[in-house]
DNA sequence: TAAAAAATCATACTTTGGTATGACTCCCAT
DNA sequence: ATGGGAGTCATACCAAAGTATGATTTTTTA
């Protein structure tokens, strides 16, 4: 709606200017029906002032334009958040979460153990544990998910 | 701003009926110059060049006055593009770098050569060449590194 | 055209990953 | 207090991954 006020508001405008210019004619018309003027005076006059309100416009127009433009630069810059949501939804536990991470980073489940002082039978526990919640049979599978998910960055 | 439309609206009508009566005035008393003391058509001609032109560039003023602000929103989008460069750096060959993307999305071995219709002694042998160059031991490692180095997305 | 690089396949072997099952402890919530 | 979830560990087995080596064919390039 406000884009199309100025182009109203232009026409009224417009309209004014419209309106004026007849009754001039029309006064000048009811004028010349009393007085017998010379009629092509007023139809050049009439031709100049229209010319002329126009190279005014067109004037104006051209010397405030540059200052009417505002740039306004909006930055967006998409993140590779994760999505707490998302993990609620696949009910993966701290714990789970952790491995996964690591599991992404490309750590072996030997290396995941030696990390966080637990044994490799734990770990393999953990990852059975996460295939199963997010649905996957490969680790690399189980990352892909999960980064698509935006459980892990 | 849009409220205050109609409002100034009105007045600008309003200063519009005023201009007009102003107008009719000025150019009756241009004409009494005209008739009376039988200036020049020049002068009154250029007279009203210059009233129209006036009333142009006001009428232009007005339309503008509302400073149309012109928003230009620029989105920056930091998209996980890959590096051609890199890739060269590493040496990968095309069908490397192709068995690299699909073990990115979690496929595994014996998957790839299916789809790629080679066997699985091919897809091992790619794969150990793609650990080669990219330093890595195991696959997610390697997804890791290619990664970082946006060499796949 | 000949050498180099890329792509293919195979065989044998080791390591890691993944599955299944069961068990133990701890915590907290009904 | 007790059942359930979370975390821990173990054993056993099979599948997949990874390593090493050698070979053939195709394609590229110097």
């Amino acid at each position: 709606m406000p884009a199309v006020i100025n182009k109203s508001f232009f026409l009224h405008a417009f309209g004014y200017g419209v309106a004026m210019a007849l009754l001039v004619l029309l006064l000048r018309w009811l004028e010349i029906r009393f007085f017998i003027f010379d009629h092509t005076t007023e139809i050049y006059v009439g031709g100049i002032a229209l010319i002329f309100t126009g190279l005014g416009m067109w004037l104006a127009h051209q010397l405030t334009r540059p200052k009417e433009i505002v740039v306004e630069k909006i930055t967006y810059v998409e993140k590779q958040e994760i999505n707490p949501l998302a993990i609620e939804t696949t009910g993966l536990s701290k714990r789970e979460l952790e491995i996964l991470d690591m599991m992404a980073r490309g750590m072996s489940n030997q290396e995941i153990g030696d990390a966080l002082f637990i044994s490799l039978s734990t770990v393999k526990t953990h990852v059975a544990s996460i295939f199963s919640k997010l649905q996957a049979v490969r680790r690399t599978q189980a990352v892909e998910i999960a980064k698509s998910l935006k459980i892990i960055a």
